[in-house]
DNA sequence: TCAAAATGCGAAAACGATTAAGACTTTTCG
DNA sequence: CGAAAAGTCTTAATCGTTTTCGCATTTTGA
């Protein structure tokens, strides 16, 4: 800044009130600043920046930091880039939050306060730790994905739509006893699917006898086998199984295939998620495809939002809200039509 | 700082060295203002410490920016995730890097500039593109992912042994006709596997026709299918297949089913990458398993030592390296034992 | 015993930006 | 015409650290 301030003969207030198009520079002087401030390559040090503003243009993602498995999670990965690009194009660059910096622990909200972190999109983790609690009722904006808390912003995956959507297509194909392998119960998104569940079975009148339901964690490809066994040696077994999501669906067509039965000939096997994976086996996969790149994109969205509104303290702070982003089933192959 | 000092009686600046262990403060001291630091929740503004040591303690991650699928990539994703481990426990956060900051482009080198970043690391990208030259030839550490540039300390899956280790393989269990679709030619992954898969060959005298060897995108599963397709209706049609990478393996499972014809009773198939995918799939795949985590953390490793010696600038700056990570293959169930 | 060396600490200048307050010029308008 | 208003720019303080240099005080050793 002093280079530039010096090649067009101002002081390097000029220089800074030009380059954030302040009012109280002429039109033609802010010109002749931005001109000479590009044509030396000038770019704003955001340390100093940051320093005085406590902007950073930095936004924290938070998830699941133990297992060590967030990012190859295809689900995540892929709502994650649709965040990534859309707080990019607005300028702001995104890093990761966790506990351990240095060997040393720190929560995670002193991790984005260290880091000066402008706002936190959590997503993928488990909402009830106390630490994460404790982040999202901070003062830092906050955005939570696929979960809602009280006092902040959330976008979530229309899970009771698709679940509903999934029943009455198994409905339509003609499935009356259908099993429901359920990811871990208490997480927001299996809650609501499990009413959905439950509502539209009711709704269609349809029973389902409680040996038919149960849990089966997220991505637990192992879980998957044993319990799709558990089902399928039943004396009275179900005609179609639900899954929590595509890669135990995966494992569940497997699983079937390995004792002797034919999917959809046999069982029918419904996954959620729709990801990549999901068209590529054979045969493919009956599922909900969630909107990933909208959900992270509308996530990026509101939480630059609230931030943006938080510095200029403008009385009003945007409302808390609550996005719901609708996924579309995939008919696939794993479902058979009953005669 | 200013109340830890106040609180100890003694001076900023004091503190300041306590708590980054200069020499010339008394062990007693130290321990005084450590303890009262930690008791008043003390954390140092990384803003602050940016401006006066131009240091960040974040990490640059540059990755394919265009396509927005390089997290979804498992094979990427898994080697992030290792990356971001080991850095973590060494004190550095990790940030994306990208060109389009608030809609204007600036070059990759001008973000980690403009971000203080203190390295960076490349994977996944066209290593080819000027500005991705131009950031490796910068005055950045940066270490680069299976690719190697002159200057530039590199991390690359064993990809010569790897398929050298599936042709004898092949070869020991009988086959003869090896056809290979192999990935995108310009990168140096491809060309490391294919003058592995010819001197391979050569040395089991095996004859590769011509028309068993095509080009087929990474993860490109159309194409994949395409190429299958073109090769199973061949008059002399290889026993064997292997495929860039699971997901085009498993692309090519399907089309093979698809054509009436098993795997592997028909056609063996072999891929690459070893994710959870290819356990997961029916028969599982047949492929080589890259040591994903260890990839990532040896990046880490090796670009933190480059930083640190750096920043002591120290006269010896650590030697270029050329490190190479040891696949495995796992034998899967997509390979016939001719007789 | 006393100069020299070592030890322990503080004062103050940076780092590169932002911004309140003020100064000088020019315009406006009764 | 002249005072107030508007427009344009500068001065200087500030953000929270790090680090050089200097000043006491203590220790060392011949």
């Amino acid at each position: 800044m002093k280079d530039v301030a010096e090649s067009c003969g101002v002081s390097i207030a000029t220089v800074s009130k030009a380059m954030n198009d302040h009012s109280d520079i002429s039109e033609e002087t802010k010109q002749r600043i931005r001109r000479t401030a590009e044509k030396m390559g000038y770019f704003p040090n955001l340390a100093a920046r940051a320093l005085k503003t406590n902007r950073t243009y930095n936004i924290g993602v938070l998830y699941e930091d133990e297992a060590h498995s967030g990012l190859t999670h295809e689900y995540f990965a892929s709502v994650l880039e649709g965040f990534k690009a859309e707080s990019e194009s607005r300028g702001y660059d995104i890093t990761f939050i966790n506990r351990t910096v240095s060997n040393k622990t720190m929560s995670y909200y002193e991790h984005c306060k260290y880091r000066g972190l402008d706002g936190v999109v959590v997503a993928c983790i488990d909402f009830y730790e106390p630490d994460v609690v404790a982040l999202v009722n901070s003062s830092i904006p906050t955005v939570t994905i696929d979960h809602v808390f009280k006092n902040c912003t959330s976008v979530v995956s229309d899970n009771y739509t698709g679940m509903e959507d999934i029943l009455r297509y198994l409905y339509n194909m003609g499935h009356r006893k259908i099993a429901y392998l359920h990811g871990e119960s208490d997480t927001e998104v299996t809650k609501t699917r499990l009413t959905a569940f439950y509502e539209t079975a009711a709704s269609l009148g349809l029973e389902i006898p409680p040996e038919y339901v149960m849990e089966c964690d997220y991505c637990h490809v192992q879980m998957a086998a044993i319990r799709t066994s558990r089902l399928i040696k039943m004396t009275d077994r179900p005609s179609c199984i639900i899954y929590p999501d595509d890669m135990t669906a995966i494992s569940g067509v497997s699983e079937i295939k390995r004792s002797g039965l034919s999917v959809p000939g046999d069982i029918s096997v419904v996954g959620y998620d729709g990801g990549l994976l999901s068209e590529l086996v054979n045969p493919p996969l009956t599922t909900i495809k969630q909107n990933t790149s909208q959900i992270g994109k509308l996530a990026a969205i509101r939480l630059i939002e609230t931030i943006e509104s938080y510095a200029q303290n403008s009385q009003e702070t945007p409302p808390v809200r609550r996005e719901v982003v609708e996924g579309e089933l995939i008919p696939g192959k794993t479902v058979r039509k009953m005669n």
